[in-house]
DNA sequence: ATATTTCTCGACTTTTTTAGTCGGGAAGTT
DNA sequence: AACTTCCCGACTAAAAAAGTCGAGAAATAT
């Protein structure tokens, strides 16, 4: 049940990780990648693809590393997930088997369904900012001190 | 985009196809596959997965072929994925990154959102039943036409 | 300066999943 | 008996995802 591929959720986590250390100077891949239990080597990549997003800068060097170059509150999972999708995937039909050419095309029985299926996830994914998953974090480890 | 793998929708437009000729006898696999632009060998797997589900059941022969032993309106997509995925992969967590052994159990921070996502897309999933889909199709048709 | 640290870049490999194929057999029909 | 259709299991191919690597460039430290 992986609802989105590994790559997209460590790039969530890179992020959501940058975020928490927001203002604390640039953090390392190899913490982040720690912290979030990412394989190093990937990470690396992955962040390289952020950068291109224009939420995240780096710095070379002994005190180098990652950061975040926005607001947690105005960043939303949504944003995230989409730069990653990148814009050809985005315009192919949901609904449809192949890709490219619909052997249904527009009459498809079940396009309406799966358009209002990625609009329900999208919706989730929109209204999650990074600033909410740091919040529900820390509802989690207060919980966990009772 | 894809939401679902392609055999997924294969085996919902399978049932699809049948359910529309319920009641005039068996319709055979190479009907079905021209119909939905499915490859015949493939199809053939899938249906035979399908007769486990108790849904669908089939006759050899020269008037052989596949039909629907339940109601369009009482079976869903829902259902109809979920038998598909298996009780193993259901059983795993929505939000884990990796299967079996969460790195964060229990107390990580994405899995309520990636939990909401998987509720969103089966409560759609599981208000669509295949009766739907093809009232569905008879309203493209009749727009058609106009 | 030079050594050290850390990001950077592109290509490359491996693994996993998905998609699809095939041959030959079994059950029905004519 | 000939023909049609499902049936079964193994098998292959293709694509996507995950992960690795080596060498180079910038920044800092000593």
């Amino acid at each position: 049940m992986a609802i989105t591929p590994k790559k997209n959720q460590y790039a969530l986590r890179a992020i959501f990780e940058l975020a928490k250390y927001l203002g604390q100077g640039p953090k390392k891949i190899s913490e982040i990648a720690e912290a979030q239990a990412i394989p190093m080597r990937f990470l690396e990549v992955i962040l390289g693809q952020l950068k291109g997003s224009g939420w995240v800068d780096s710095k070379r060097g002994f005190y180098g590393g990652y950061f975040l170059k926005c607001s947690p509150k105005e960043i939303t999972v949504g944003d995230i997930l989409r730069f990653l999708q990148g814009p050809s995937k985005q315009a192919e039909c949901v609904a449809c088997i192949s890709k490219g050419d619909c052997p249904f095309d527009g009459q498809c029985a079940f396009a309406p369904m799966w358009n209002k299926v990625d609009a329900a996830m999208f919706k989730i994914y929109d209204e999650t900012t990074i600033d909410d998953l740091i919040k529900m974090e820390k509802k989690n480890i207060d919980r966990e001190k009772i």
